[in-house]
DNA sequence: AGTATTGTACTAGATAAATAGTACAATGTT
DNA sequence: AACATTGTACTATTTATCTAGTACAATACT
């Protein structure tokens, strides 16, 4: 199942980061067309933010026709494909990496072991 | 020099994008202690922001004590570093990692492009 | 038909963020 | 001493975001 995530330190707006996180998911085919997302009430629940916020972050990809609401029934992944540029994800990556070398820096924590930490995972993993 | 670069789309605060930017200079030794750093007047202006927003990034800055100001003359880097054991620096390191590959996955961005990327910064530092 | 669930449409209010403008204070230079 | 430059301290206004609450509409299920 897909797993949505809010940043409450980041400062962006909960809408966007849904709104992202839905775009991110079905470029990179975490999301597939026809698959149902949370409803409005069940997400807004999850995720802890009101109802309205969540019904901006459909709406503005409904319009988008990256999503299709059926009232009463839920909704669903469009068929629009889905174009996250390289760009896009070039900057994603970098502000996400901007942000944890941040943070990591406050304990003294330098890029590079940082670096040694994740290479450790490497192997064991997808 | 240091470059300064606001992401209007991103919906992060413009103040908070200049602490991040400043923070992750530091943190990449793209800024060196003891360094000045633009005047609130001149970055305002380079930005296209308003003078009280970039105050609001400096000010917090000083308060964490990354930056040192003095009136008539600057704002520069600070000397402030942070002393935390190994073992405690090891376990921070390692739930970080954890975070941050959490969060990247979220988008669909592997540990290993984490990787590249936080290489990338590897090259301008200490 | 009745009920539950889904999305929709509002209004209202609180807070944060950014803009705009003015005045003042401290430092360095001339 | 005079001036320019630096940071500081305000107040006011606008906009965006989020929260809260209510009511309604469409669909599926019993």
């Amino acid at each position: 199942m897909f797993e949505f995530r809010l940043d409450t330190r980041s400062g962006v707006p909960f809408y966007r980061q849904i709104i992202d996180q839905i775009r991110f998911g079905i470029a990179t085919g975490q999301l597939r067309m026809g698959e149902q997302l949370p409803t409005v009430r069940s997400l807004a629940v999850q995720l802890k933010v009101n109802l309205n916020t969540v019904i901006k972050a459909y709406k503005e990809l409904e319009i988008q026709k990256i999503l299709e609401t059926q009232q009463g029934t839920g909704t669903f992944i469009g068929s629009e494909t889905v174009n996250v540029s390289a760009k896009e994800r070039r900057n994603k990556t970098k502000s996400i990496c901007e942000e944890f070398v941040n943070v990591a820096a406050v304990y003294g924590i330098t890029p590079k072991q940082l670096i040694e930490e994740l290479q450790k995972n490497e192997g064991g993993n997808l």
